[in-house]
DNA sequence: GTAAAAAAAGACCGAACGGTTTATTTTTGG
DNA sequence: CCAAAAATAAACCGTTCGGTCTTTTTTTAC
């Protein structure tokens, strides 16, 4: 790392507003956060919110980046601590099920809440979304590759249409699980995940 | 059926304002969707609206209810022209595979949209989307239980859990079709599906 | 056909919406 | 410490929000 150079005023004002509205879109959603509500959480005024952003859908497009990345860290906190490939995967699922109810942001998941909100009327945010889940997907890919190299995973298997399972798959889940706030309804489909990652053994 | 009374004119124009609200709550979701939305989809003023429902959640309510009402006709007359157990839940999943980017009612599934979107902020929609999950999953619990009397399920097969796995996967699956505006994703957690289903024969 | 009842139109309400502008305060680099 | 620059406050903009109320039109039952 080099010497961490000063961090302007607005900067700090910026990362700030982005903290604090991103539990806001992803609990009440685009259209249900006003500015007013921005404000009121950041104790700003107007005009310290359009001095640091041009419109609301650019708050919004930077707070749903800045929720993905505050879910992904702790999800990397889980899976770096674990070597092979099979408890790397069960770690995100355990992840889950201990976060459901107390979730890193507030409201849940920030790609299921914008991609449900999104897909039909916003397009710079679905496009967010898309790109998002892609990445996971990706990286998803990337670890059953490896894990196959390791001679951890078959080497049969199709890595990208076990990606789409595993995310849909707990996607489903969280869904069912914040809809009744009850984390059973996650775990029927985690013990699905965690048999579908003990699948992937190469015996 | 008996002689079909006379519909009052009230009660064709509620009707036409739930299918038309059904619609755009769908698309849009609860905030998204204003008064002024439906009165320009029904072609009423204010009045028209306000006559006959007391409050924009009211319409919504009765919105969601005729959307799911929608859906469940489309998929009976699927899963009424089969007999085997097993042959019902495949044709569930053939029916969504089949509409998911041409959906009985535009927007996508309305469980699934009410459901995200009401978790955290509507207390009465909220109620109602479990109302009509817990339905859905007694139904397929019940379908199960017949399906173990008849011999053609495993008897050691857990049906709620099933039931909760099997929706579960749907709406993951659905969530990524929508997202991605692509059956593929829908058709990876569609076979999935089908190798659940499967699953269950009793040989 | 007519009168009572029901339904719908449309003006109206105050509040909230996203966004702009100007004035003031605070930060910044010398 | 100071002046320029940056950041924020706050008044203000036109529009839209959900909802009400009065008037007009349409439906209804006789």
């Amino acid at each position: 790392m080099g010497p961490d150079q000063p961090i302007s005023k607005a900067e700090r004002t910026r990362n700030m507003i982005i903290e604090k509205s991103a539990v806001l879109f992803n609990q009440k959603g685009y259209s249900g956060t006003s500015m007013k509500d921005i404000m009121d959480a950041t104790g700003l005024s107007k005009g310290g919110l359009y001095g640091n952003f041009s419109s609301k859908e650019e708050v919004a497009v930077a707070a749903f980046e800045k929720a993905v990345e505050t879910v992904d860290n702790e999800v990397r906190i889980r899976t770096k601590v674990v070597e092979n490939t099979l408890d790397k995967l069960k770690a995100v699922v355990y992840f889950y099920k201990e976060r459901i109810l107390d979730p890193p942001v507030e409201g849940g998941c920030p790609i299921q809440n914008t991609s449900v909100e999104a897909d039909d009327s916003n397009p710079a945010l679905r496009k967010r979304a898309i790109a998002v889940m892609d990445d996971w997907r990706e990286r998803i890919v990337y670890t059953l590759h490896k894990g196959m190299k390791r001679g951890e995973v078959r080497m049969d298997v199709d890595a990208t249409e076990f990606a789409i399972r595993f995310i849909g798959t707990l996607e489903g889940g969280i869904m069912m699980a914040q809809l009744y706030k009850d984390v059973r309804y996650f775990d029927v489909l985690a013990r699905q995940l965690i048999a579908m990652v003990e699948g992937l053994r190469n015996n």
